[in-house]
RNA sequence: GCAGGGAUAGCCAAGUCAGGUCAACGGCGCAGCGUUCAGGGCGCUGUCCCGUAGGGGUCCGCAGGUUCAAAUCCUGCUCCCUGCACCA
């Protein structure tokens, strides 16, 4: 140190430095990685592998960090632990932003030089897809590695591995080849987003126009073309999201001045507009244009509608959007304001139609055709909240409002009429979809995908939903799907009521597509041309871990199924394999995985599906505990925002151990944790407060003389603070259990800080015994401490003890300390200093004497009659007891007011707390605090007996009760 | 709409499951005092209203109810957040 360093430069914690020498010994000593022993029960744990689309930001490092904090109890516990960690490098999204990186799209290199600190010259290597990941997941200043090692992460580094690893590729394939053996895979068509201009599929990340939109499936209700010329027998399919309407259809409309076609799609002739036929030539249909026309000559022709038989007329209408669904539109009057409106305007203008040849009269004829009864609406409630609105025409901004209420209204209260047969009566919302899938059966229906609103990708060209050939997991087989609700049944649900969410998750999966067109990860084994997705190579990986640092050892080609049924199944020969089935074995199942709560209803949902179907009951995994996410100043961490705050830089800032503290402090795992440099700040000088304290015991005492048994100069006081300690060792143990973070780290920082606060005021803490009851103290927080703290702990453990807080053992309570009386006569001195204190503020007092007075006996007597008739006493059988007594009874009103207290007293106070307090000797209990009064108010104290004669030229003696003793000062 | 979560004093936030010790932990902010220069740090005190004796009043999203007793239990309502599928 040099010369004109302050004077207390060795006390002030430097987190840099001992940081330092913790990283560098925790790296060297191996402890983290732990191979079979002989113990029968490890504890694995796991976390979800990053996905290096970006760095590491803090709102991402408390996933990581609360696993850490169980390892680390764990080991202390004397328990073997696992905790690896790897890279999830599978997914489209990092190959997107290739992309974007190689073009240079300023949004992007915006995101990656200032959320992550990407220096200009390193955007090259960003440049391919595993170049760009294993960036962020290792190498860069913002890594997902730096920023664990950084922040103290107890990882068996030396399972690390990727999911685009050769090996790991071998592990999924096998994985899918199994899963389709046992038929839990299917081939189908699924609706993408399919990019017209670039002919392949895109993300949501690829759109620069309508990312929110959603596709929808409408039905196509399939007319029937009925005039007999040209176009006889031929489809006009009209497209519709309430596919129940479809008995009040009263016309149909097309706009006369749009390119229709007449196409064979599949097999059939359908007249749609020419838009649509590409639709639905990318839905999956075989079609074939034959030729094209304006809508004009389906204007006036009748069609039949499939489920009523009845002929309505095609109308012409401009409104109608060509490029939307068929381009053909049913009109339900009577329900859809629009329809309404237009029926309205268009029998206004009934004359006009002749020019199409048809019938005026026809058209005036046309009524609204109610299909549902809805309370609170008439017979036609399209009309009724039209008129009710005061709208006039169809482009009435408020139309889009009526109408969908109406809708919701008539989805939610309509109930179908007597046409409906077996679902009249019925609600909309309870019978849409079977009414919908009995008209499909029978040929009267159809459908097609449509966005909601025009989507444009990033090239310019316009996206449309596409039907693609694809392989789905069945998620909704009713054997696995058993299976996977008994492994829910199984888990330790963290927080508990996430167990119903699974439930509800597992019960309401389909089937889930699971491949993608491109992307890095692992080749569909039977068809290369597609990419097993993130969420789907990412079920079963926990158990990769346990033979990851050993694999290599394999070359890859012999890596076949043998090799994993053998390793996994314990169903093959392969001899390489069956050694290595003993670690995994020993490790498996996962004991708790630690998750986001957002991936309940799809990852850790499918990581049970999977493990349920492929593993052995044992095997199935024990717990799985959910975080909520990190906030920053209450706004959601996000690096497209720039709103995040790095490890490596806060790190610095304010030092591993109190960013990790404050992080498992703000809240509990399961709960938003909001990150706000105010409040670390605040954490960081409490961290630095509790080393300097620290410094100083260690210090002025060098020998590490901290337990004395029954140490013959401990007081009260020492029994009080050390008392107290063991219901924290308590509370810490069972929070942790529980992975309750904060309630721990609270219970044996703050909260204990609080008793240290007013042992420190009580009693002179120079004392020697004093001293030993201090580093008794801090021995234990010390070890309590170091799961939160590994840094700090270790350094100051080890100064205080020669050994690391790792070495050495997690407390247990030490019930010979457990002083549950002291701990009673220690909250009297307490409730005492406080009334004095409000006395002396109420009256403005500065007192130079204080005098207490210890209620008379009787009043005790009183108490224990009341006591008699815990817990719930009645006033008047108490007195009809204390009456009894002469002595009390000539006490008169006294004691009736005094009843009335006690009784409140009686009922608020636990048994065990009744019986501790009647065990006290009050005048000893003050008088022992006597210094500590004259102290704290600065004045002499004198305590008197309320029967033993008292100075009391107050008259304040009187008001004395048990256990609240009247109190004088002047 | 469905599912889950939430609303507590200037701000953040505990307490709610197991009603009483709750005017309601703790932190931040603010104010005062002390620590023998200021500041900082540290310590103490105060921070809903009234009160020169430890008390009283009102309060925990809104409105009711149960109870000797409600932030906590019950009923209804309002508002906010998250997810609802192929982005991971």
């Amino acid at each position: 140190m040099s010369a004109d360093a302050d004077a207390d430069g060795d006390r002030a914690y430097d987190h840099e430095v001992v940081e330092r020498e913790w990283r560098r010994r925790f790296e060297e000593s191996g402890r983290y990685e732990p191979d079979p022993d002989e113990g029968e029960d490890p504890t694995f744990i796991t976390v979800p592998y990053p996905y290096p689309s970006g760095g590491m930001h803090v709102g991402h490092a408390r996933t990581y960090l609360v696993p850490d904090v169980y390892a680390r109890f764990e080991r202390l516990r004397g328990e073997q632990v696992l905790f690896p960690m790897a890279w999830h490098f599978t997914g489209t999204p990092i190959v997107g932003a290739v992309e974007r990186v190689r073009k240079r799209d300023p949004d992007q290199i915006e995101t990656l030089t200032d959320a992550f600190d990407v220096p200009e010259d390193d955007l090259e290597r960003l440049e391919t897809p595993e170049g760009y990941a294993r960036y962020f997941a290792e190498e860069a200043d913002a890594s997902y590695r730096r920023g664990m090692r950084q922040l103290g992460l107890s990882v068996d580094w030396r399972r690390e591995f990727t999911t685009s690893d050769e090996r790991y590729s071998k592990f999924v394939s096998w994985q899918y080849r199994t899963l389709r053996d046992r038929g839990l895979l299917e081939e189908g068509l699924h609706p993408v987003n399919f990019c017209t201009n670039e002919r392949q599929p895109v993300t949501t990340h690829d759109l620069l126009e309508g990312e929110d939109a959603e596709f929808q499936e409408f039905t196509l209700v399939r007319f029937g073309y009925a005039d007999d010329d040209a176009f006889e027998d031929a489809v006009l399919p009209m497209a519709t999201l309430r596919p129940e309407t479809v008995r009040g259809v009263t016309n149909a409309y097309v706009d006369p001045e749009a390119e229709y076609a007449r196409a064979t799609v599949d097999g059939e002739t359908w007249l749609v507009s020419a838009a649509a036929t590409e639709k639905f030539e990318l839905q999956g249909r075989s079609v074939e244009v034959h030729e094209r026309f304006a809508g004009e000559r389906l204007v006036g022709a009748d069609v039949e509608n499939p489920v009523t038989g009845d002929r309505v007329v095609v109308l012409p209408a401009e409104f109608v959007d060509a490029a939307d669904a068929t381009g053909v539109v049913m009109s339900v009057p009577a329900h859809s304001p629009d329809d309404y409106l237009a029926l309205r305007e268009v029998t206004e203008r009934a004359d006009d139609l002749t020019a199409y040849g048809i019938d005026p009269q026809r058209v005036q004829a046309i009524e609204p055709e109610p299909i549902l009864e809805i309370d609170d609406y008439g017979d036609v409630p399209a009309r009724d909240v039209v008129e009710a609105a005061g709208i006039e025409s169809s482009t009435d901004p408020e139309l889009e409002a009526v109408t969908q209420d109406l809708y919701r209204s008539e989805f939610h209260r309509g109930r179908l009429l007597s046409a409906y047969g077996e679902f009249a009566g019925e609600t909309v919302a309870d019978v849409r979809e079977q009414f919908r899938d009995s008209h499909r059966e029978r040929g009267h229906f159809d459908r097609m995908y449509e966005f909601t609103e025009p989507v444009v990708c990033r090239c310019g060209g316009d996206v449309e939903v596409a039907q693609q050939d694809t392989w789905f997991l069945r998620y909704n087989d009713d054997a696995w799907r058993d299976l996977a609700h008994e492994a829910v049944d199984d888990i330790d649900a963290v927080p508990e009521n996430t167990r119903e969410q699974y439930h509800h998750t597992v019960d309401w999966l389909e089937e889930w597509p699971c491949i993608r067109n491109y992307g890095l990860g692992t080749r569909l084994p039977w068809d290369d041309e597609f990419v097993i997705e993130p969420l789907s190579d990412s079920t079963i990986y926990m158990s990769y871990y346990t033979i990851a640092h050993r694999i290599d050892e394999v070359p890859v080609e012999d890596l076949d199924r043998e090799f994993f049924d053998t390793l996994l199944l314990g169903e093959g020969e392969d001899e390489r394999a069956a050694d290595m089935r003993e670690e995994f074995e020993h490790w498996y199942p996962v004991d708790v995985r630690f998750s986001a709560n957002d991936l309940v209803n799809n990852h850790l949902s499918f990581f049970l599906y999977h493990h349920a179907e492929l593993f052995d009951r044992p095997e199935w995994p024990q717990g799985v505990t959910v975080m909520g996410m990190g906030l920053k100043e209450g706004e959601k961490m996000s690096s497209s925002k720039g709103n995040v705050e790095l490890p490596g830089e806060v790190v610095d800032e304010y030092g591993a151990d109190t960013v990790r503290f404050f992080q498992l402090n703000a809240g509990e795992p399961w709960q938003d944790f909001d990150w706000r440099p105010e409040a670390v700040e605040s954490t960081r000088e409490a961290v630095d407060r509790f080393w300097s304290r620290a410094v100083d015991l260690i210090d002025d005492d060098g020998d590490g003389d901290v337990a004395v048994d029954g140490d013959p100069d401990r007081r009260p006081i020492d029994r009080w603070l050390l008392s107290r300690l063991q219901s924290t060792v308590r509370a810490v143990t069972d929070a942790l259990e529980n992975y309750e973070t904060r309630e721990a780290s609270q219970a044996v920082f703050y909260d204990f800080e609080e008793q240290l606060r007013w042992y420190r005021r009580r009693v002179d803490t120079a004392r020697p015994a004093a001293r030993r009851t201090l580093r008794e103290v801090l021995r234990t927080r010390l070890r309590l401490l170091a799961p939160f703290m590994p840094f700090l702990t270790n350094e100051l453990h080890e100064r205080l003890t020669g050994e690391p807080a790792e070495d050495a053992a997690w407390p247990e309570p030490d019930e010979t300390l457990v002083d549950a009386a002291v701990e009673t006569e220690e909250s009297l001195v307490r409730a005492l200093t406080e009334d004095v204190h409000e006395v002396r503020d109420v009256t403005g007092t500065d007192p130079e004497v204080l005098r207490v007075y210890v209620a008379a006996d009787w009043k005790r007597k009183v108490l224990a009659t009341v006591a008699e008739h815990a817990p719930d006493p009645d006033r008047g059988a108490v007195m009809g007891d204390v009456m009894s007594d002469a002595d009390l009874r000539e006490r008169g009103d006294a004691v009736n007011d005094l009843v009335s207290d006690l009784v409140e007293s009686v009922r608020e106070r636990s048994p065990e707390e009744r019986e501790r307090l009647a065990a006290v000797d009050e005048t000893a209990v003050y008088e022992g605090a006597v210094d500590f009064l004259a102290r704290e108010f600065d004045a002499d104290v004198e305590v008197y007996r309320e029967d033993g004669d008292p100075h009391d030229p107050a008259d304040r003696a009187g008001s004395a009760r048990p256990f609240r003793p009247a109190v004088h000062i002047e």
